[in-house]
DNA sequence: ACTGGTGTATTATACCACTAATACACGAGA
DNA sequence: TCTCGTGTATTAGTGGTATAATACACCAGT
């Protein structure tokens, strides 16, 4: 069973994208694998304490993004294949790092800088 | 006059933030200094195809932030001292890799890594 | 069979951010 | 003085999000 207990809710982005992403995250950190059963919608609103509305918004979202499967009412299940997996690594990578890219570029931030800002804030 | 024919509004963040983004992207490029004025609420919202209320929604939130001022309806203009200038250039840097490396630690990104994807879509 | 939990769907409501439409008072300039 | 553009304020509309209350069909376990 996915475990939940770590996630950790802000309130700016809807919260069903963040359960989304949090999934997501747990696929490329290998924690999430095909197989995988997820909560009930009800359980894991109890748990989040949300409505079940949301969830069940937020597993339709990953059922159309590819990565969850939902048959009768035998529960929802992580299903990623080569492809999928490839999109959501890409999305989290490098879709991350070229917004980052493109934001540092808008300011003028020479690549030497960008470098020793990270390196700076690497560790703290 | 400030010069907002470069701006380019995305239908993701909300067009007054884009507007204050904007203008402290050019005051950190030293394309916007002291005394420089800003076009009227209705000249910029005919400019960018907007109602005039989201500039003036963008200016008063650009006065709060302590880099635009005005009196009476003698039009806005940007005023910047030092420590307004540290705070606009902290948050368009150090602000932005932060959170940039916070994102990276996530997904358990390493530190060579991110440096090597940085690299790679640095030029394209 | 009955019960309880499941996924799913529908409808309504509330809320908030954003945008839009409009009106008002002020002051410079002809 | 009259006009026009200014900043400002108020009100209304819109869309997305979240919640709520149901309702339904399905299936497993008792």
């Amino acid at each position: 069973m996915l475990d939940f207990s770590d996630i950790h809710l802000n309130n700016k982005d809807p919260v069903y994208i963040q359960i989304s992403h949090y999934v997501k995250r747990q696929i490329l950190l290998k924690k999430a694998v095909s197989g995988d059963e997820l909560p009930s919608r009800r359980e894991l609103a109890a748990l989040l304490n949300i409505n079940p509305n949301t969830v069940q918004k937020a597993y339709k979202l990953m059922e159309q993004e590819g990565f969850v499967i939902t048959h009768g009412n035998q529960g929802s299940f992580i299903w990623v294949n080569d492809c999928i997996y490839s999109k959501i690594e890409d999305e989290l990578t490098r879709g991350m790092v070229a917004e980052f890219v493109k934001s540092a570029k808008e300011i003028n931030l020479p690549f030497k800088r960008v470098i020793e800002l990270i390196t700076e804030l690497w560790d703290e």
